[in-house]
DNA sequence: GGTTTCCCACCTAGGTGATAACTT
DNA sequence: AAGTTATCACCTAGGTGGGAAACC
């Protein structure tokens, strides 16, 4: 008998975004893909504090999307709340069969959010690409690109992490809990303000409209943990 | 600042059902409810060790439906799984407004189970008694009937549900796990075969067919915690 | 005196980074 | 040498009945 072992890490810092703009009465689905920046390998060079790259990307995975748990859902529903995706799981295990999002260690990635309206969901799936076209819009910030590791490379990212994770506090270095995390945070020359605006023609057929997302904290790395069997 | 806590408890042993003759392509709702059985109050005589009448029923409590939450899904999905309502949660506060399932202590009930075709389920809310009509049909089982209590009263309940709850493991008498249980549950006579089968003419306008309920798990007395604030 | 509330130790279930062992 | 895996102590989050205290 094989036992499935499954260490698999939830994306931590999380998308949060605020949605503003959308027909209160439609219904929609919310989910989220993430896609390679570019076609690199990346590797962390100490000194410099940089990633640098180191060769060409690996072979391309199964496309996967994390479809929000509260879908579905109606537009005013959506626009009450703060939509999270702290729930959202990443391995490096291409043969995952759980429905989580693979990714390949060391490469860099850009999360995007996607709305669909109800009546153009029939193609989503969590294992086939986000369908295109007048019923779905898709958004990303240029701040939440990150980095995936399977062990962290950056002690500043670490100390980030545990001082925001609450499932971390066992690392927590009691002395300056709250203080030493601004600092980090100013490290971050790419942090920005936590409110960003876009505008886009709203696809229920009424007026331009503003869609505002609140982009709470940024990816910075994202540890990746592997399924074997 | 008042917080409000929650001492709500789920139902346990909770019902389990195996559903068949649903049309694999039909998309159906499953929800469960719990019925007075009569009009009465009851008392615990611990020296003849039964439920005696002890007075009239208190006035109803505010209707509530438990959405099972695999819901909205396809004929074909329940029909490959055994339906549990292990997360169905009781009060007896009249006030909760989570959605729980509100009943009086010391009373009799039945729990119902409802399968709602999605076309028909318009009215399906937590809130409102469950629509009838031809999309709608209902099941239940005599010998899932339980009375509620605050406090269990009848010391092998107490051993039943220690034995059978993986919560309550550190309450376990190490000695007897499995064989005591046996013995607890001869002792009930309205214990029955785990199988039940009912026949029902198929909602789907598809010919009669047999519908099979697998009841697990007998429902004996069910411990009830309160919201206040 | 019977019933209910409140708090508790003790569980299940699962999300952390550290670190030693393993792989390439 | 560099990257990945497996295991661990330590957390969060929440479901148990016991039992003292409070209620009525």
């Amino acid at each position: 008998m094989v036992l499935l072992v499954l260490p698999v890490r939830r994306m931590f810092p999380a998308m949060r975004v605020k949605i503003a703009g959308l027909d209160p009465h439609q219904q929609y689905y919310i989910a989220m893909d993430i896609v390679p920046v570019d076609n690199k390998r990346y590797r962390y060079v100490y000194h410099s504090s940089k990633w640098m790259v180191a060769g060409n990307a690996d072979s391309p995975v199964p496309p996967r999307v994390y479809i929000h748990p509260d879908s579905l859902a109606s537009g005013d529903t959506w626009m009450r709340q703060v939509v999270s995706f702290d729930k959202l799981k990443l391995t490096n295990n291409e043969l995952d069969d759980q429905g989580h999002i693979i990714l390949h260690s060391m490469h860099k990635y850009q999360p995007r959010v996607h709305i669909i309206r109800k009546d153009f969901s029939s193609e989503l799936s969590p294992n086939k690409p986000v369908p295109s076209g007048n019923g779905v819009k898709t958004f990303s910030f240029p701040e939440t690109v990150f980095t995936t590791v399977t062990a962290y490379q950056n002690q500043q990212i670490t100390r980030l992490k545990i001082d925001r994770n609450p499932f971390a506090k066992g690392f927590r270095d009691s002395g300056r809990n709250r203080t030493g995390l601004e600092a980090i945070m100013e490290t971050y020359a790419f942090w920005r303000p936590p409110v960003r605006t876009l505008t886009f023609e709203d696809f229920t057929n009424m007026q331009k409209q503003q869609v505002h997302f609140i982009y709470i904290v940024p990816n910075l790395e994202s540890r990746l943990k592997t399924l074997y069997n």
